[in-house]
DNA sequence: TTTAAAAAAGGACATTTGTCCCTGATGCGC
DNA sequence: GCGCATCAGGGACAAATGTCCTTTTTTAAA
């Protein structure tokens, strides 16, 4: 629930540390509960988590939020919209504080054409957000939701992290109703178990 | 509903016919209701579709099916495998009678090596079903079935496809009995307005 | 410590969806 | 045409979920 992604981390570490080129990435300090991103808006920086953990999520002409995913180190934040020139499809939020780099879209741009193992990092990327999105829209749709929350809470205690249970909600894409009353049916069986 | 990518056809169709490397790509004709790729499986090839349609879908534990897509002219199967070097997520399953292009993987590899442009549209590929398959998530969570079956009624009318009950109830990640209830609720409404 | 305000949790009811099973339609062999 | 098998559709009830509103808990101020 929460993606990292180390090796694009250290290769724009790198990238910062040995190029003429890497002076043109800046690096950000973001408080929390900030929106580094908003929906519908047309962004020219890409960014690169650092540390801290965002959510990226899509709110919905009816009100309503879907969290899309956590991202955590190493995240990459606004390639899809660089890539295909469109406007931002989702809303990025910090979560804690969150220190990262921002690169110019012409210089994302170049780094395609020009560098073979940033595009190989970027397709490897692409190809897991691809994998995790399905697998978990199809797991979200066909099984329960006290497995699906059950599941969330085990990722949740691995990663280490505290998300709030409205956040927990919009990932589950729940009320947040259902959500403490899936809880509470889970705390009794736990008990009983 | 229905994805399709004429530039990856184009491209494919003009490497067979100029390349010295063409010769080493296949052309299969196959029947519909036949399984091209099964969930699991390691797969050496990777299949452009030139025509016709399939389902790609995630078969689950619990029996249930969830079609992730339905794929048609241009579009590529086995690539998120080829490239994670993983067993295969979906099952790919033949609607209509399909010919597609085999590609053996290790020439996948050498064109992302290589080409450029390949690469491109590759990326851009991507791009396009991370971007489908999270806002199809999203609004498939947030809005009530009625709304996401009506919208897939239309979708399918724009494509001139004829999809199976069945296979529309496993696209929308519900029931036959729920799908059946929900169109017919449909069909009143539109009835009386 | 007390009290008021704000936030979180939960009760009650309506709506949605799944499951199970029955009914009626369809097709096929005789 | 008749009988049988098969399958799609729908009725009935149970389970899950959303909405609305009340109750409880927490927080902060006086």
């Amino acid at each position: 629930m929460l993606r990292t992604n180390l090796q694009l981390l250290s290769f724009i570490e790198a990238f910062c540390r040995d190029g003429h080129e890497g002076s043109k990435v800046m690096q950000k300090k973001i408080n929390p509960g900030i929106r580094l991103v908003q929906q519908g808006e047309t962004i020219t920086n890409i960014y690169i988590i650092k540390d801290g953990i965002t959510k990226c999520y899509i709110s919905e002409e009816n009100g309503k939020d879907f969290i899309i995913e956590f991202l955590g180190k190493g995240e990459v934040i606004g390639e899809l919209e660089a890539l295909k020139k469109i406007p931002c499809l989702c809303n990025v939020e910090t979560i804690s504080e969150v220190t990262a780099y921002a690169i110019p879209d012409y210089l994302f741009s170049e780094l395609i054409a020009k560098n073979a193992a940033f595009t190989e990092i970027l397709l490897q990327e692409l190809s897991t957000r691809i994998i995790q999105t399905s697998t978990r829209a199809s797991f979200q749709q066909l099984y329960t939701l006290e497995y699906g929350l059950s599941k969330l809470l085990q990722l949740q205690k691995e990663a280490q992290i505290t998300i709030s249970k409205e956040d927990m909600a919009a990932y589950l894409g729940i009320s947040v109703r259902s959500f403490n009353r899936t809880l509470k049916a889970l705390e009794n069986k736990n008990l009983l178990s």
